[in-house]
RNA sequence: GGGUUCGUGGUCUAGUGGUCAUGACGCGGCCCUUACAAGGCCGAGAUCGGCGGUUCGAACCCGCCCGAGCCCA
């Protein structure tokens, strides 16, 4: 007999494990294996927040449920965790907290600033993770803001170069102006439906016909960005637009800035919007961008870094864009130029980190070419879980129309190794043995300029996108340059990061080593609230991971997850979840309870005497383990914690244990032993599949169970070992008869363990084997005899219950109306004709169909004799006559 | 507007052609039986979004419509 407490106490046992597990090692990874054992994940590494939330959690669960399937398949697991430090954010965060703005300090101390920030961000995101038991290799974290880390973002950098994927150019990029950098385009969110003026103005005709009209030599065009005048370059409308069909050509000029534009006709202007008539700015929008390089037409910059027009709009110069439109409209209406306004709904890009609306800059950046067939090619041949997210990677890649802007005018983040020559302006790149290297800091290696032979180098101080350092992590965690590089087998991510962190690592891991970066990439979904909205804390329906477990627990919490629908798909968090995890985990708890007591070591036998329900459970047992293994193998973690939900529940608590408990109180020696050991290997076995969703009970029980050693993390996945179908078979009608007795002993309002004279069993399909009456006769308290035959009963013909299966194919489009008749047709008559002739005669208005009698089923009652003293039940797999 | 995913008892969810559709939560009733009342047993509750088609047979395949989410314009 072992004692262990009555009640499974989360609060205790999950900090004590949690506690023991950090200072073991059974996460680590040793790596000195061969590849084709090595499961490797390329985890996310999250931006330092300092908040871990339950979308998140969701993510690192199916990450923590694959790496613990994974170790107990004997797999070498690295489960590495970064973290994604630069970036604008913290340099906001900072420049709040310590009231001053990023330029008011020395550059290497506004660094030191964010990295301190940083830090104390980590550990909390940290604590969360621990706290929910994912089972993560801390001694491989990485952090990008790391010498160590950003040294080889460079080095990354210094290659492409190499290979001509990086260079430097003057090209119109998003910028957004609060941050006062340039953004790519995946960093760039368009808001719809934003509320805007639409200004039709007029625009003089400058050298048309002397005899027009001023009607017919000016334009009226149609514009939502007055304050962009100044930049204004040209007209356009469309070709088919009858209206200005012999006007093009035409010159005028802009009002208020005087500049000369000319109109031209393009197909991509939509002659329903406003007057049919645009202008077109350097630069509106992208589609301004087209048009500018396709008509080779002026560039007028008119907006500066920071949001405020330019010179170029000469007395307009500093006002912001906002100030820029409310005083040009004031001019241009007084100046008679404004035709009319309208309001409109707009369709804004905004930055993606602080929603402000972008514009437009032409500015010489860093680039980082995009092939977009070489990123496909490499896309298609990593399998995508769910497939249908490999469509959003092409979507996006293929409508990809600019290069990978990859510089950024920020000071938190990678600095781009590469200098500029004062006297020539030659740009040299850093050689790989200077890395890492802060060219603000450091002149380069190379000496004197390879092109003039000056001495005077200007460091570059443009940054890295944060996205060039997270885009290499399956090469960093897999220690890239120095180890050849294996992807990585599963890339887990959510599917808002499908363009950015996906996109750029396959173009990263092909440009630098032609491979695939992971073989398997899983993208999880969002999880909504309880009410089925987006969580947000206005709705109230916000719910933080660490909430559901001190109200609960973490492998509560972990199962929610689990349940909450197939990977991929969106989950709604549901507290119904959460409470039934919470029941499901004192079942198990009591199990292990009942089972500890009951086992004594001192019996165990090599060979044990099973009976038919002990071969039972041992061969559901082995069924159900190679069902899980394949649903973990393929992520399906809902379908696996459902199967062994069930599977302990029910088989093993319901049906097993109240079986086999007459043998265990009671039995011989030899007897128990058998259902000891059924017991003890069925419970260890579901406790080691339970335990990558329920990790801190499952090794609160496992240690708790006699016979097991050591950690359920060190422990094996279970040996499929004993299919056996015929035992499965005796041991289903076994647990049927069982389960029906004792439920109609419920019913009637007897004891369950109320004695009975007698129990008659006539299964429908009598098992291969003979069937073991031993334990149902301690379980229903009565002798057990198994009949063959028919029960000495009334057997009454109620329906028939034709086989469309067999049906279906036979009589193809005549099988309704044979259905239809047959059911139709007297149960007592179909059973004759089945008995006698084997076949049924049907008849099809007056056309005779002849039905093979399998192909018909007629179901029958059994009713009792009136007077006899017998109860007759009619269970799933057996008719059963209870004598009281 | 384009693409994509989805619509199953009150709620959430499983189920990609073959007899009475899975489970959970909730609800109603009965039961303290030596692991478990944080439990057991029983029950009610679904025209599988709508219409049409393919098929002997459709929740499942096809088309259209309605509704929702996500991605992109």
């Amino acid at each position: 007999m072992t004692e262990i407490p009555d009640t499974y106490n989360p609060d205790e046992v999950e900090p004590k494990w949690r506690e023991q597990w950090r200072e073991t090692d059974v996460y680590s990874y040793t790596g000195d294996g061969d590849p084709d054992t090595e499961y490797v994940v390329d985890t996310p590494p999250p931006y330092p927040t300092g908040n871990l939330h339950i979308g998140n959690a969701l993510g690192w669960c199916y990450m923590d449920f694959a790496a613990r399937f994974h170790r107990l398949m004997g797999e070498d697991v690295l489960f590495p965790q970064g973290w994604d430090c630069h970036g604008l954010p913290t340099e906001v965060k900072v420049e709040e907290n310590q009231g001053i703005h990023r330029t008011d300090v020395p550059r290497e101390e506004f660094r030191e600033l964010c990295i301190e920030h940083t830090e104390s961000q980590i550990g909390a995101m940290r604590e969360t993770m621990d706290t929910l038991g994912f089972s993560i290799d801390w001694d491989h974290e990485f952090r990008t803001m790391d010498p160590e880390y950003w040294g080889e973002t460079q080095r990354s950098f210094v290659q492409m170069a190499g290979d001509d994927y990086v260079y430097r150019d003057e090209h119109p990029v998003n910028w957004c102006p609060r941050c006062e950098t340039a953004i790519a385009d995946a960093e760039v969110e368009t808001e719809t439906g934003v509320a805007g003026t639409l200004y039709e103005v007029t625009f003089p005709g400058v050298d048309s016909d002397e005899g027009a009209t001023t009607e017919q030599r000016d334009i009226q065009i149609a514009t939502t960005r007055p304050e962009l005048l100044a930049a204004c370059v040209s007209v356009a409308v469309d070709p088919d637009d009858e209206r200005y069909a012999d006007r093009v050509g035409d010159t005028f000029e802009v009002p208020l800035f005087g500049q000369t534009v000319e109109l031209i006709a393009d197909d991509e202007v939509d002659s329903e919007f406003g007057t049919g008539a645009v202008m077109i700015c350097t630069f509106g929008d992208k589609q301004d961008v087209d048009w500018w390089a396709e008509y080779d037409l002026d560039l007028r910059p008119a907006v500066s870094e920071s949001g405020r027009l330019t010179a170029t709009a000469d007395e307009y110069e500093g006002l912001t864009l906002e100030e820029a439109e409310t005083a040009i409209v004031e001019d241009l209406d007084a100046a008679g130029y404004l035709e009319g306004t309208e309001p409109t709904e707009q369709n804004v890009g905004q930055c993606w980190r602080c929603e402000t609306p972008i514009e437009i800059l032409s500015k010489e950046q860093w680039f980082v070419e995009v092939r977009q067939e070489e990123i496909l090619e490499t896309a298609r041949q990593v399998e995508w879980i769910p497939e249908h997210m490999y469509g959003r990677l092409e979507e996006w890649t293929e409508g990809m129309d600019w290069d990978w802007v990859v510089s950024r005018q920020r000071v938190f983040a990678t600095p781009i190794p590469a200098w500029h020559c004062e006297d020539c302006g030659h740009t040299q790149i850093a050689e790989e043995d200077e890395l890492p290297v802060k060219p603000t800091e450091t002149d380069p290696a190379v000496g004197a300029c390879p092109a003039c032979g000056g001495e005077h180098w200007r460091g570059e101080t443009d940054v890295m996108d944060t996205w060039m350092d997270s885009s290499i992590s399956p090469l960093l965690i897999q220690g890239w340059p120095e180890e050849p590089f294996e992807p990585a087998t599963l890339r887990p991510q959510g599917h808002d990061i499908i363009r950015t962190w996906a996109f750029y690592t396959l173009l990263r891991t092909a440009a630098l080593e032609d491979e695939i970066p992971w073989e398997e990439i899983l993208v999880n979904g969002m999880v909504f609230g309880d009410d089925g909205n987006k969580m947000s804390k206005s709705r109230n329906n916000f719910v933080q991971p660490e909430t559901v477990v001190e109200e609960y627990s973490a492998d509560a919490f972990r199962q929610a997850m689990a349940l909450g629908g197939q990977p991929g798909t969106d989950i709604q968090f549901q507290w119904k979840e959460v409470t039934s995890a919470a029941r499901f985990e004192t079942k198990l708890w009591n199990i292990t309870r009942f089972t500890a007591q009951q086992l004594d070591e001192e019996h165990r036998l090599p060979d044990p005497a099973y009976r038919d329900i002990d071969r039972w459970l041992l061969s559901k047992c082995s069924r159900v383990t190679e069902a899980v293994r394949e649903d973990m193998a393929a992520y399906r973690f809902d379908a696996a914690l459902q199967t062994l939900r069930d599977f302990v529940w029910h088989d093993l608590a319901d049906d097993y244990l109240e079986l086999v408990k007459g043998r265990l109180y009671e039995g011989r020696p030899g007897e128990r032993d058998a259902a000891q050991q059924a017991l003890l290997t069925t419970l260890s076995a579901a406790l080691r599949m339970l335990s990558p969703f329920v990790p801190f009970l499952a090794e609160e029980a496992y240690r708790a169970l006699p016979g097991t050693e050591g950690s359920v993390n060190a422990a094996d996945w279970p040996a499929v070992e004993m299919v056996d179908p015929d035992h499965e078979a005796a041991g289903d009608l076994i647990a049927d008869i069982a389960s029906t007795v004792r439920g109609w002993k419920s019913d009637t309002g007897l004891a369950l363990n109320a004695p009975l004279d007698r129990v008659e069993v006539y299964p429908d399909d009598h098992p291969d084997v003979p069937v073991d009456t031993y334990d149902l006769s301690e379980a229903t308290n009565a002798p057990v005899q198994i009949r063959e035959g028919v029960p000495a009963v009334e057997l009454v013909p109620v329906s028939v219950e034709p086989d469309h299966s067999v049906i279906g194919p036979e009589f193809r489009n005549q099988a309704g109306q044979v259905v239809a008749a047959l059911e139709a047709m007297d149960p007592d008559y179909v059973a004759d004709q089945k008995a006698v002739d084997g076949e049924i005669a049907v008849d099809l208005d007056g056309e005779v169909a002849v039905i093979p009698g399998e192909a018909v089923e007629v179901v029958e009652e059994h009713r009792a004799e009136s007077g006899e003293e017998v109860v007759v039940l009619d269970s799933e797999l057996a008719t059963i006559l209870v004598y009281e």
